[in-house]
DNA sequence: ATAATTACCATACAAATGTATGGTACAATC
DNA sequence: GATTGTACCATACATTTGTATGGTAATTAT
């Protein structure tokens, strides 16, 4: 297994992700005590060995003295490399594959659940969704889907990204694309199943 | 004279760019101490002052014993983007100026990476270019713009999103939508910068 | 078995920070 | 002449913030 430069513990990757987080959401880092309520901690000496941690392990670095004196190194590691880990089809189905096909850097403002992954979309029939041949889409497997959603499923050992629209006892599956005509399952047919839900894409130029 | 509903005075307007300044240069606003240093006050409670008459005036608002807590409600109505376009150059974070030739509004997002930088676009001038109002685009401020691609841009007061074309003496942005007109400029025009390249697109669904 | 790391807690303290009160000087306005 | 607003100062105080020290429990590594 390859050992990455410097090895930072899921806590404390937490840790970092709320305070680019706070970042993002207020503009400037978060202060300790902040750190310390966001994470559910009674108090602010757990976090300072938390950042003690992070900065040892050159992942932020601290301004002595300073309110909220914490800053993020992140030349590229702000871009963690996530497996993609197949194809989707928008139009006609597509076979996952089992291993992971690319890896992308993916930003973090594309914020992925812990359980959510990336599948690349192939395929033009959800141009109207504005989802594009080669873009990628980031799945949460844990969402359940309502109608009009976009979904991912699986659907005899093929996968496609299509809207989902619930009816009875059955589930039909829309293109956006006037080209496509629907797919509509029984809910009781065995070879049929939601993936998850799409919650983002992420498109590369070049 | 027309007196404005809520005049600045000289005195404020200066501690107002230090505080934009500020923001710039270090990605957070200042705290009291520090823009009395940078004012050359002897004491805080000065800065305190002028702080009340920019919030009673609307300029900023004020969050009560946060610490940095100043947000600054228009600075893009006030300066000129000159030297922030200079700080840009100098690869801190940079404010962008809203009043857009097409409908292309760029609020600075907090959290920017060393490198790269995120920008939500406004307006559907890219539509074809497959980019969409809410959208968040990816600048890369060290890249070299080249034809055909995607660049952000600060023409006089405003900053868009276009499509980048050079030949000779000229530069040309395009859009996408056939609606808006190309961009022609003179190379040697003062007032124009290439801000950045384009290099990724982000959507979040919900 | 021992040592080191992680992840939490409690307490204490100095410095930093925001805030309040009161003062002086000057200019403009009523 | 009195009032108002601006622009500074000094001092005081409560809270916030960063920091230091020491402790417990669980896990992992040597």
């Amino acid at each position: 297994m390859v050992i990455m430069k410097s090895d930072i513990t899921p806590r404390q990757r937490e840790v970092l992700e709320k305070i680019i987080r706070h970042k993002s959401n207020f503009g400037m880092p978060p202060t300790l005590a902040e750190l310390a309520e966001s994470l559910n901690l009674s108090n602010r000496s757990t976090v300072q060995q938390h950042l003690n941690s992070l900065e040892r392990k050159g992942y932020i670095n601290r301004h002595p003295k300073s309110s909220r004196g914490i800053s993020v190194n992140i030349e590229e590691k702000i871009f963690s490399p996530t497996p993609i880990l197949g194809e989707v089809a928008a139009g006609n189905p597509l076979t996952i594959y089992p291993d992971s096909i690319d890896n992308v850097m993916l930003p973090s403002i594309a914020y992925m659940p812990k359980e959510s992954f990336l599948l690349k979309v192939k395929g033009d029939s959800l141009k109207d969704a504005y989802i594009f041949s080669g873009d990628i889409v980031i799945v949460n497997p844990n969402l359940s889907p309502k109608n009009g959603k976009l979904v991912v499923a699986v659907l005899d050992d093929s996968a496609v990204v299509k809207k989902y629209y619930s009816n009875n006892d059955k589930i039909e599956l829309h293109s956006e694309n006037p080209e496509y005509e629907p797919i509509v399952i029984s809910k009781t047919y065995f070879g049929f199943k939601i993936v998850g839900v799409v919650v983002g894409v992420y498109r590369r130029f070049n």
